[in-house]
RNA sequence: GUGGGUAUGGUUCAGUCGGUUAGAACGCCAGAUUGUGGAUCUGGAAGUCGUGGGUUCGAAUCCCACUACCCACCCCA
């Protein structure tokens, strides 16, 4: 081999392709129930969406984005989160001046962070994510959170935990920020390094330490929950309501900060408890000021994303009665063996009849006996082999044989995809039969 | 970025104290069955032992460096 696959990037394989695409067909149907419509934004931006949206204090931009110079000089990024490259997309195509609110989905978007890989943790990951824009109101945020939920259930995964939280918005976070600051300064010696190189750049942060020292130190910190101006106090009150009106069970956490800067009000994680330790599947929030700062108008957003690798993991951790994802497996329906190279044209033309017919349908393409190519048709799981050979020519037929029973008949040739698709057909109606 | 672990056919792994031609299982290919799959039996192909250097008469084995992957911290999806 010349090389391996770059660290912390995945190959999805055949067996593992069947599963994302049974998840992408359920999230279609799921967001298409929701008013939710697509949108496919570049793999790379100027790098300036991200310092602004993201921010310089987030630890993405201060130290995990793919960036770059290409060759005209511009400062290029590959997108380490979608929300910005949507919000610039939805500004650029004016749809700011359309009927509000506007729902999008993205699925597969793959997301490039310059991180130390682990279980669970990728330098590529790919996320499935809803943004909607110029709905302030809290049922846009408990409708997403629901959305969210709802999909994680109908795929088995019901082991989670939902922690949601408010931090405010830049009518009450400033003062709220002043007073967790002086409240910080004076532990100053008590906190880890981290805590202090942080205080100053996004002294939420420091709140969200992992260190059981600083942990204690901060019990007694103030909380942004109780600082929240009438308006996000407001908010948060009328979220949990909607929630619970929803039968949606939640842990308020007042720690919760999200790592992106531009969040307010709603924050909210779905948390999996592995047997590793807790793992975030779901993660998002309110982001009211964000197109205002991309350029646009003053709009209110909110969204989330969902880390497709670690969601399809944690359902494969599960017993396979509780995972509701089936994958569609692919299974030929039919395979034509014939006995001799020189028989190859009548093969192909009877192949593609029946693909025209809708049956999925494969032949022998090697050089290898009669006995081999049943093998082969076996290992595929195909339910019939018809066989060609010298005999069956001469008489103008074909052998067909199922695989399941042993049974063989002849059919005429030029019947054969009829008499197959009928036989198919009938075959899978009576499969779906109760 | 810091710490720990690992690296041997396609896959999962064995390989003793450094000693002759590096093994097994599964998978793959073929034959037994000259036109018929699953089971069984027989045979075959497939390895620069992660890479580069060093020690040695001799290295998969010991030493050094590098790379990759896994795990943890940090952070996140």
């Amino acid at each position: 081999m010349l090389t391996q696959m770059p660290k912390g990037t995945k190959d999805v394989l055949p067996a593992e392709t069947a599963r994302y695409q049974a998840m992408e067909a359920l999230i279609r149907e799921k967001t298409r129930l929701a008013g939710y419509q697509e949108i496919r934004t570049p793999v790379f931006e100027h790098t300036v969406l991200f310092t602004r949206s993201v921010g310089e204090s987030s630890d993405i931009v201060r130290k995990e984005m793919y960036t770059f110079e290409d060759k005209g000089g511009r400062s290029i990024t590959l997108k380490p989160e979608t929300t910005a490259g949507v919000v610039r997309a939805f500004l650029e195509a004016g749809m700011h001046n359309q009927a509000l609110p506007v729902k999008f989905y993205y699925l597969y978007s793959p997301h490039f962070r310059y991180e130390a890989p682990q279980s669970g943790r990728l330098r590529e990951h790919h996320q499935f994510g809803v943004e909607c824009f110029g709905a302030p109101e809290a049922s846009a945020d408990a409708e997403i959170i629901w959305l969210g939920m709802d999909l994680l259930k109908s795929m088995g995964i019901t082991d989670v935990k939902l922690f949601i939280n408010s931090i405010g918005c830049p009518v009450c976070r400033p003062a709220y920020r002043q007073t967790l600051l002086d409240y910080l300064h004076n532990k100053e010696n008590l906190l880890c390094g981290d805590c202090n190189d942080r205080i100053d750049v996004n002294p939420l942060r420091v709140l969200d330490c992992k260190v059981p020292g600083c942990q204690a130190q901060l019990k007694d910190a103030p909380r942004m929950i109780d600082h929240l101006c009438d308006e996000c106090k407001n908010h948060f009150a009328s979220l949990q309501s909607l929630l619970d009106a929803a039968g949606l069970t939640y842990t308020v956490d007042t720690g919760l900060v999200r790592g992106l800067d531009y969040y307010t009000k709603t924050v909210f994680e779905v948390v999996s408890d592995t047997d590793r330790g807790p793992l975030t599947l779901v993660g998002g929030g309110r982001y009211d000021g964000l197109v205002e700062e991309i350029g646009g108008p003053s709009i209110p957003g909110v969204g989330f994303g969902m880390g497709m690798e670690r969601v399809l993991a944690h359902l494969e951790s599960l017993s396979e009665d509780q995972q509701k994802l089936k994958p569609v497996q692919s299974i030929p329906d039919l395979y034509i063996a014939p006995l001799d190279r020189s028989l190859a044209p009548i093969a192909f033309k009877l192949l593609m009849q029946l693909r025209t017919l809708g049956i999925k349908a494969d032949m022998n393409h090697t050089t290898r006996g009669l006995r081999a190519q049943f093998k082969y048709a076996d290992k595929l799981g195909a339910a019939y082999v018809a066989i060609l050979g010298e005999d069956e020519v001469s008489k103008g037929v074909v052998k067909l044989r199922d695989m399941k029973s042993g049974e063989e008949w002849e059919v005429p040739l030029a019947d054969a995809p009829d008499v197959m698709k009928n036989r198919i057909v009938k075959k899978s109606k009576e499969a779906c039969a109760p």
